[in-house]
DNA sequence: CGAGTCCTTGAAATGGATCAAACGCTGTGG
DNA sequence: CCACAGCGTTTGATCCATTTCAAGGACTCG
């Protein structure tokens, strides 16, 4: 997240600006969609809001960034170094999500967030969410609401993503990217292989042979510009039979 | 946690009863260290403090309970129910750990939590605890901290016990459940095998065949009381070696 | 003492890992 | 415009860790 000023600045061809939030296009499903008008003018430091290219990161593990980020737009991968020099995938993010929640307890961040597809995003700074925090309730039931949801996809991730065998932890992983990309129009976000294989615990080459056989047989569909389509039934289907 | 009322009462022969917090003995741990004498004074309803038997459930997934649970002494596996009617534990928790905090926004509990070893915890209403949090912001702050705890244990759950081979992933649960048994006195406390294996998604059979090499070697020994020794060098050299 | 519960062990079958090589993009520079 | 480098993907052949199936053993409790 490295250098960032106070105001409207622009960085590369990404446009970097101050936002307002009481005119946010997605505000309804935001962060802020709890709050009034003059709640706002509680804001300490100012909410920017950046686009970052597929690849990009967000935040890196270990980094004292001191910002939360809530997702407009885009995937994301929250990865996790291993001592080993490995890296672990253990949540993706879309839409809605909220993520670098530890900034608020004043501590660095717990993972790496990458961008999987272009993504955009706000970055709130922990201070000013916390003064808001404290001034409305409403926020504050919403920000315990994202500490939650964080937990569930952790667990869908120990529950779904790492049961069984690995034909239905991919077909499970296919379903739940459909289910993050609802939100984006057209289609959900193809990833590489080899984060399939870190989500699903199993080696790259694995998650290839069954991808491509659920392609072959059509249960799945590349379409261009790095989308795919899926039949839902079919996946369902094959998640039961094996197990 | 069926049927309990707001005054001190007896079920069976564990002891139930209302509890003052002032006087904690291992309050330095808990959630309530930052409070002070005067802010008990806006408890709605009270808090009790229950003892659980090995095996019994402290409740169960789907409940609307409305308590958030805080662990005094003991061990606690949060098990998650899948469609197949498998069972997944996705989270140890020990001493000072809380529970249940989906019932802070008014959801039935997600998972359902047993006690593995007998456990002594304080079950507080929502509501109370709630207004606590409404009034005093160092309350607040913990209460996020016990958000992001529970995230790290999901994490951990992930990445070192379902990351490379059986060996390694059993060989870190071992070394886990002597941490989160560090503050017990003694030792930790041994676990099924049916529960290794749901904790490093094997088969009962194959943990069992790793823990009895452990044992064979020396890496563990069993105590009696339910309790175990491990030897913590040897466990982290298993784990190196084998990836 | 017998039933239940959990743990151990063996032998055979197999799903996934590993190792190795080729393929097919996409962007780059001659 | 083509050749090539770089990157991710596919595929094959072999090997092995883990599962599966099956049976026996140990401990606890009534």
């Amino acid at each position: 997240m490295s250098h960032r000023t106070d105001s409207v600045i622009c960085r590369d061809d990404q446009r970097v600006r101050r936002v307002d939030c009481r005119h946010c296009a997605v505000r309804h499903m935001m962060m802020f969609s709890v709050l009034e008008a003059g709640d706002f003018d509680h804001v300490l430091r100012p909410i920017v809001n950046t686009v970052f290219r597929k690849g990009e990161a967000i935040y890196r593990q270990g980094e004292a960034g001191g910002q939360v980020v809530s997702v407009r737009r885009g995937l994301i991968k929250v990865v996790q170094l291993l001592p080993d020099g490995e890296q672990r995938i253990v949540r993706l993010l879309g839409p809605g999500a909220a993520l670098g929640l530890e900034a608020l307890l004043d501590l660095p961040y717990a993972q790496t967030a990458m961008a999987l597809a272009d993504v955009d995003a706000c970055l709130i700074p922990a201070p000013s969410l916390l003064e808001l925090d404290r001034h409305n309730s409403a926020l504050h039931q919403r920000l315990m609401g994202y500490w939650n949801a964080h937990l569930e996809q952790a667990d869908r991730v120990i529950t779904e993503l790492n049961t069984g065998p690995l034909r239905a932890r991919v077909a499970r992983l296919v379903l739940l990217l459909g289910e993050i990309g609802a939100a984006e129009q057209g289609a959900p976000s193809i990833i590489t292989t080899e984060d399939i294989a870190s989500l699903v615990s199993s080696t790259q080459e694995s998650a290839s042979r069954v991808m491509a056989d659920f392609r072959r047989r059509g249960l799945v569909e590349r379409l261009p510009g790095g989308k795919f389509r899926y039949d839902d039934r079919a996946l369902r289907a094959e998640i039961s039979q094996t197990g």
